[in-house]
DNA sequence: GAATTGCAGTTGTATATACAAGTATATACA
DNA sequence: TGTATATACTTGTATATACAACTGCAATTC
């Protein structure tokens, strides 16, 4: 059969997850446009060499999964194209600046294990003076401060975080890489800047900032803890976001 | 059998939808509460009389919806109450206020139909001058003002805006209630308070206040255009939400 | 006492078989 | 021509059977 004949008697992967990659890699590749008409369950079971029920169920799953979609007694069907992302965003600094026609670029200001001060580790529910990241970052627009960004990582989330090469890649863009967020929380409030952090973001005094805390989990643990400041005057912080019938939503 | 044993042939239900609903109306009914441990499948077949199979199906559907976990060699289980919405939660301010463990009462500043100013028609897409509601109100916890709230309302959306008793019901209550929103935007700046709600606020001077900016949509139409106005040092902007696998995310 | 083994019970997967039910088309018939 | 019927093919569901894989615990062994 074409599923690889050799494999043990459980497979690594079960063979309708076998058959569901199968299907949805013609999907990817385009070979079934939406709408193609895709060969019936018994027409796949000679061509796959396995049961017609293991086709069906890998089908049924495809097509509660949005995949597909089945009628009966007439075919099944490609899904036309999903939308996009549903919710908001991720998006990176970087990405961020990019997107508003800036040039992008970042200064690595401190990068480091130390003790975890007592407020992180009550956050991260780690016993004070244990051992975590901590950096600070400023990034620039041509050359301009746009966000100052001091983040601690729980080393368990994240034990090669030092080794990164954060002019390359930022902390944002390298943590969402290999850590899955589960959840995250953010609060906004403005203030005035401290002396040090208004000095790295070049802003004149009496000038308020934006400071956004976000808190990241990787299941029940928390994975970072972030401060973010913003010169109130050259940035905003915006989010759109779609609203269903099931997901309530948004803010205050 | 338990599950009806004079339905015809292809029953109105399947046998599976059947074995669903049993499960599910117990958990409902709480008589399996959260981490109860599920009869085993061959338990459930003897119980009620279909076989192997089609329990299977009910319970590894129940799965992928979350109302069970299943754990192989161990046992089926009855998932721990999804937390409520699935992303942010609309809260208006009074809830919010409230849930802070503050007493909330707001004041009517202006309430009336204007011609649209030029801003609010271009991202209404109205014509300039075009009939608009307009409402001012400041909301305040034990008497101290909390928040200042201006708001353009589309009378496409809500026809009836002017005649509602803004001291029982805050207008986002209102329009949550009769306008299903399906689209948000939000920009939060920094900044120095004008005098006017610098005074309204009760902040002293060179003290920033948070910013938020939000457009509704419903459907393709603009619903409202909102300004709200925090002041710094006494209320925090904060959201929390979780992250699934196939819906990206949030902010910046 | 500690480590290993075996076993019972559980879920996970795969198959063959059967029939029900929906749809489209061809065919027969008036 | 129009209508009814047959039919072929499709998906949907249900069952019995079998074995794989995992877990927890008891029994055994060292």
């Amino acid at each position: 059969m074409i599923l690889d004949p050799h494999e043990p008697k459980r497979p690594r992967r079960a063979l309708y997850q076998e058959v569901k990659a199968y299907v949805l890699d013609l999907i990817k590749r385009q070979a079934w446009p939406p709408h193609y008409r895709v060969p019936s369950e018994n027409t796949l079971v000679e061509r796959l060499g396995v049961s017609r029920m293991t086709v069906n169920r890998a089908l049924r799953e495809l097509s509660h999964e949005g995949r597909l979609y089945r009628v009966q007694g007439v075919g099944t069907f490609v899904a036309a194209q999903k939308p996009q992302a549903a919710f908001l965003t991720v998006r990176s600094i970087a990405d961020e600046i990019k997107s508003r026609g800036g040039i992008h670029s970042s200064e690595v200001l401190l990068l480091q294990e130390e003790p975890a001060p007592e407020e992180i580790a009550a956050i991260m529910g780690l016993p004070e003076g244990s051992p975590i990241f901590h950096a600070v970052l400023v990034h620039r627009d041509r050359g301009v401060p746009i966000q100052y960004a001091e983040r601690f990582v729980n080393p368990a989330v994240a034990p090669e975080f030092l080794q990164q090469d954060f002019d390359r890649i930022t902390p944002s863009e390298y943590l969402l890489k290999i850590a899955p967020v589960t959840e995250a929380e953010h609060v906004v409030e403005a203030m005035m800047p401290d002396p040090a952090v208004r000095k790295r973001l070049h802003m004149p005094a009496h000038e308020p900032c934006l400071v956004l805390y976000r808190t990241t989990w990787v299941g029940p643990a928390v994975a970072t803890r972030n401060r973010f400041v913003y010169p109130a005057t050259r940035f905003r912080i915006g989010s759109r976001f779609r609203i269903t019938a099931d997901d309530a939503h948004l803010i205050i």
